[in-house]
DNA sequence: TACTAACTTTGTAATAGTTTCAATTATGTT
DNA sequence: AACATAATTGAAACTATTACAAAGTTAGTA
């Protein structure tokens, strides 16, 4: 969670200029913490700036990419996903029922287990399966 | 490595009709290991059969990955990515300089991680980094 | 305060990957 | 051979994303 003034200060810290857009932009994702696709950002940023156009929203969120507040999420195939990248390394769980995405842990030094020779910048992990909610209601029936 | 009459078992084990189009991608996919896109798997197999069309290399992928013989790898973003699901999990690694991926191991029991009441179906395990060719030469300058 | 350069935003058009769909062709079974 | 079922095709549609040029805004400086 980040008010007004520390996300200024946060996009201070990575040298990009916090426009009212960017701010809006990671205002949703980082307090919503849904992980939204772009348009989800779009859509939700659209009621309060209806003026917003869709490239500025994929501008602001390759500008916070690129300066690593935030962290793209391949985690379907469909769209790109976006999450804070302020916080502890974590992995994530998709539940393939309501398409809800979790945070979960993420084991220390995983990246040991590649072969020697490589070098790690990011590892991704996540799982798909089923949510606790969505699971009660498959085996209900 | 799956020889012809390999493949058509397999196809048969898992209730997929053995056409010639799912042969040539299920062949490709299988034994060259490269993790291919759609795109690749259509421009390889139409040297072979130029009159395939690309609606059959994605019908024949998806056929493959509902019937299970194939899995969708959510590596990158710009594409959907494919591997053989008939072996023991494993994970990969993306060269972030040549774009080449790799089979890594996948620990046991990762799935433990995830918070109670979760139901885990898949686990999704990649790394993105420098490959030790790529790593060698970025630092050779 | 006005000027300038740099940066941000916009809207449109283009692109890439994938899916849909109806028509055609092939296959297996009786 | 005839039938039902399944596979293939090609064109068009669709979705997410990117490219681009024009217009607007901002910060710093004279």
């Amino acid at each position: 969670m980040l008010n007004d003034t520390q996300m200024i200060e946060v996009l201070h810290q990575h040298r990009v200029r916090p426009s009212i857009h960017r701010l809006a932009v990671l205002d949703y994702v980082a307090n919503r913490r849904t992980h939204p696709t772009a348009d989800e950002v779009f859509s939700t940023i659209a009621v309060d700036f209806p003026t917003v156009s869709r490239t500025t929203v994929y501008n602001s969120l390759h500008t916070l990419v690129e300066a690593g507040v935030l962290r793209e999420l391949d985690i379907e195939s469909t769209s790109t996903r976006y999450d804070l990248a302020l916080q502890l390394p974590h992995s994530h769980f998709r539940c393939s029922c309501c398409g809800k995405i979790f945070d979960m842990q993420l084991p220390a030094g995983l990246e040991n287990i590649v072969m020697p020779g490589f070098k790690v910048d990011a590892t991704n992990l996540f799982f798909a399966g089923l949510c606790p909610e969505c699971a009660s209601k498959s085996t209900d029936n």
